[in-house]
DNA sequence: CACATCTTTTGAACATGTTCAAATAAGGTC
DNA sequence: GACCTTATTTGAACATGTTCAAAAGATGTG
């Protein structure tokens, strides 16, 4: 049957995210998950090969939410500037939960070879779903043409550095990583609008060009 | 005999930092570099308190390796983008013994309780010393005075992000992140001069003013 | 020298992620 | 139903970073 082994696989992986929420990653050993599930150890490794994975899972729905959360926001705003905000707040809603175990997270999702690494193979998936949130803050909004392509994989980049601030941001309620979003948001929004000017202009058109080249 | 202890501890230290070189991160266990240095586990950890100790010591020999190329070579260029080059490429230099092994270390290098990571309390002196690099680098030029003080931590930040790019970059050679620096330098010199025109001081007074604010 | 204190060394022990061969259950075929 | 193949489960085993109590050695004091 396979819905008997689709249940088991759900429940491992049920299991785990709760307990990386109540007890973060470093504490929420796989024999614990298995025994919380009901499985032996073995089994647990039998559904997801490795602790990774299940990291992984988790980044697919922190996204997830985050894409819904920004989605629903941005119909009521209408300049980049806000939707940027909109979109990086949602991101940072979804990771709150985790931010007492950020560091450790971190630590199994920068290696490249791991399956969680944002940069991956593996996360692929997850991480076009995340530039798309990107795409759709930009959607909206009145961008040069020579920009509007690469905008929302540069906003997406931009994120990953906030997320990074978020990890190391100890202040009460990460209120720091909150300010950065809040002024940087629009800081960008009028980089690109200003990139139309005829002085702006080439530098941008140059850093493209070398995103370009670099990412062959 | 205070020699004695020292010695032994160079000792550990020579063995960690070569057979780091020789097998990687990974590779290289504990009981590995106990063996080698003719000592016992438990007495490598009475010297090093965990492995992320002895990763310490490699950044501190890298960007000392650094420091002292981005020098030598420094003397020779006066250009900003010339010195940006010349320090970020010392830097990649430095690192380039490690690169197949890049991604175990950062996954050591950058959680937040770890004491490699480049933004925390245990490497304050290393990051002080890399980001003194950067200062040489900016003192030749001439830089508009609102920039001047920040802008050495701020091309270590940007570094900081090459250094992140180079860990990925699977190029033969890492050209690719040789590439990126060769057009990233002389771009950011650009900005920095443009930084005095109107339409432009504006963006940077604000991006510098945000920098401070989140930083508190 | 005898003793006390501090430094160094040791090896066993622990927890954890991961692997694996073997056992068991399920499903399909004749 | 008997048999074969595939899916699932299990528990033991392994390697590794780290901890620790106890032993051994060094140093200073009377």
């Amino acid at each position: 049957m396979d819905s008997k082994s689709a249940h088991t696989k759900a429940k491992v992986l049920e299991t785990a995210l709760g307990m990386f929420r109540s007890k973060g990653f470093a504490k929420t050993t796989m024999r614990a998950i298995a025994a919380e599930a009901g499985i032996s150890l073995g089994s647990a490794y039998y559904y997801y090969a490795s602790k990774d994975e299940l990291v992984l899972e988790l980044y697919r729905e922190s996204v997830a939410e985050q894409r819904a959360a920004a989605s629903t926001g941005m119909r009521g705003s209408s300049g980049l500037g806000d939707r940027i905000k909109l979109a990086m707040h949602a991101g940072i809603d979804a990771l709150t939960p985790y931010h007492g175990f950020g560091g450790t997270f971190i630590s199994s999702a920068l290696p490249p070879q791991s399956a969680v690494n944002p940069f991956g193979e593996a996360s692929a998936e997850v991480r076009e779903n995340a530039i798309g949130i990107f795409r759709e803050a930009v959607e909206g909004a009145k961008i040069p043409a020579f920009l509007r392509a690469q905008l929302p994989e540069l906003l997406w980049l931009a994120y990953m550095g906030v997320v990074l601030f978020w990890v190391y941001d100890h202040s009460a309620n990460q209120r720091r990583t909150r300010t950065l979003i809040d002024g940087a948001a629009p800081l960008i929004a009028k980089l690109v609008s200003f990139s139309r000017l005829p002085v702006v202009k080439p530098l941008v058109e140059e850093a493209l060009a070398l995103k370009t080249k670099v990412q062959a």
